[in-house]
DNA sequence: AACCTCACG
DNA sequence: ACGTACGTGAGGTTC
């Protein structure tokens, strides 16, 4: 699967998919064994001997055959690095935070549960008041209704791609103060996430056996090389939001020992900087100023003490725009600026970043050539829409050749990072463990007696996993919960 | 299963 | 006129 992941990222991987591609061969699906999913299907150990034979040693057969045939392409695409020294070692790593699980404090989130579901539950009262019926409030189709059918809030309400009406926050946010309601079911639903999808879900998936949450890191998902979490998704758990931070604090160290948390700084702008070799983003990275602050004075050509804070706002916004794929809609959408406004920040970057324009030209240009734009380790992206003469489906394979290789390159630094610091964790015999990973973050159940040279260890790694033209950082802390140590 | 919404980086 | 910043996973409703 990880072969066929590298070889082809956006494919599916499954061996009966494999199997009907590369070897034209029709495997017998698990259905035909245990019947359709349902409450009829079967045990594997209800199903005859014979057929459990045939189809077992078919699942060894053809992932034999297609070893041999996976492993070649590796080599005629040069993809051993990426494939022999980088996935492959990670998987061990995985699995032992998998094993490891993360312990959390179920007790902190039954109060939380209590309290949030009486206030929710009061809040939803409110709304029944304000509408003067009752509806389903997690209802996104009743809730468009109530506002523009029925409370008639606006003439006109946003219709989504479907017909149906538009209820996400942005449309809720522009709608507050033109009926106190608007504000109510913003609330609802606030508080609706947090209890269904965290404060009541995660304590239901805590292991018997070792009283901890174990989640499942998937290696061959996101097509540009990250990682992705499910069962439960721990690479989601709130912090934006004062009440989400509550979540953050039920996730805590063991006995005798802290949870260490170490995220790299701005990784994908310092891609940025040297895959383009922009001199003034490599300087600025290099003397160690706020990037953003430095970005906003050389946009506005002050010196950087005079930078205010809405400048310090935009540049930062147009920062994370940049990696993105930037547009001039996109801009003036998350900063509420007009469009006129957004072209001359946007022009004003490329002016003070040059080689970043030259970059983002480029990429779109390989990806025009050869079809596909590749990291630093040589992991590849498909863009098959890159010449569509669809402008809109174009334009998303452009964005996608800009992002793919930033967003990309961080994601095979810290699986080197991962593959080391696991490597040095065993070598120095220690009995701190890592438990999570966030695509720029990586979490450490820490023994007291450790803290000092877990917290060496993991930044000399993290920043060391490869040298670019600019330093990689990383801010590492301690505490007794994930909240604390961030 | 599709859709909408929303949590994270 | 349309539809637009990248990548994910999960819960709930609706069909």
């Amino acid at each position: 699967m990880i072969a066929h992941y590298i070889l082809q990222p956006e494919l599916r991987h499954g061996m009966d998919y494999l199997a009907d591609i590369y070897l034209n061969y029709r495997t017998i699906h698990i259905e035909e064994l245990i019947g359709g999913k349902g409450k009829n299907q079967l045990n594997m150990r209800s199903v005859d001997l014979d057929k459990i034979i045939e189809y077992a040693a078919e699942d060894a057969d053809i992932t034999f055959q297609l070893k041999q045939i996976l492993e070649k392409e590796i080599k005629e695409n040069k993809l051993e690095n990426l494939f022999y020294e980088i996935e492959m070692p990670l998987m061990q790593v995985l699995a032992a935070m998998e094993k490891t699980g993360v312990l959390i404090d179920h007790v902190a989130l039954k109060q939380s549960s209590e309290i949030l579901t009486a206030d929710m539950n009061a809040i939803e009262k409110e709304v029944y008041q304000l509408a003067g019926f009752e509806f389903n409030v997690t209802s996104p189709k009743q809730v468009g209704e109530v506002l523009f059918d029925r409370l008639k809030v606006v003439d006109k309400g946003k219709k989504t791609k479907t017909g149906q009406y538009s209820t996400n926050e942005e449309v809720l946010e522009g709608l507050r103060g033109k009926h106190p309601i608007v504000d109510k079911i913003l609330d609802y639903r606030g508080l609706k996430k947090l209890l269904s999808t965290y404060i009541d879900a995660l304590p239901a998936l805590i292991n018997k056996k070792t009283g901890k949450v174990h989640t499942s890191f998937n290696q061959t998902v996101a097509a540009t090389g990250r990682l992705s979490s499910t069962n439960p998704n721990l690479q989601n758990i709130p912090i934006r939001d004062e009440q989400g931070r509550e979540i953050r604090k039920a996730f805590t160290a063991e006995s005798n020992c802290v949870f260490l948390s170490a995220d790299y700084s701005q990784i994908e702008l310092r891609i940025m900087a040297h895959l383009s070799g922009d001199t003034h983003m490599i300087e600025a990275f290099l003397s160690g100023q706020d990037i953003h602050a430095a970005t906003a004075a050389k946009i506005f050509h002050l010196p950087i003490e005079e930078v205010t804070g809405d400048m310090r706002r935009k540049a930062k916004t147009a920062n994370f725009g940049i990696i993105y794929g930037i547009s001039v809609f996109g801009l003036s959408e998350r900063l509420g600026i007009p469009r006129g406004e957004a072209k001359e920040l946007i022009d004003g970057y490329f002016a003070t970043y040059p080689k970043v324009k030259e970059y983002m030209d480029n990429s779109i240009l390989t990806a025009r050539q050869n079809g596909w734009v590749e990291t630093l380790f040589g992991r590849k992206r498909f863009l098959a829409d890159i010449n569509s003469h669809n402008s809109v489906v174009r334009g998303y394979a452009e964005r996608n050749a800009i992002n793919a290789p930033l967003q990309g390159t961080a994601a095979d630094i810290i699986k080197i990072a991962m593959v080391n610091i696991y490597r040095r964790m065993i070598k120095e015999n220690v009995q701190s463990t890592m438990v999570l990973q966030v695509h720029d973050e990586l979490n450490f159940n820490v023994h007291n007696s450790e803290i000092d040279a877990m917290k060496r260890l993991v930044t000399e790694e993290m920043e060391n996993a490869i040298q670019l033209r600019v330093p990689l950082k990383v801010d590492v802390g301690v505490g007794v919960n994930w909240l604390e140590a961030h």
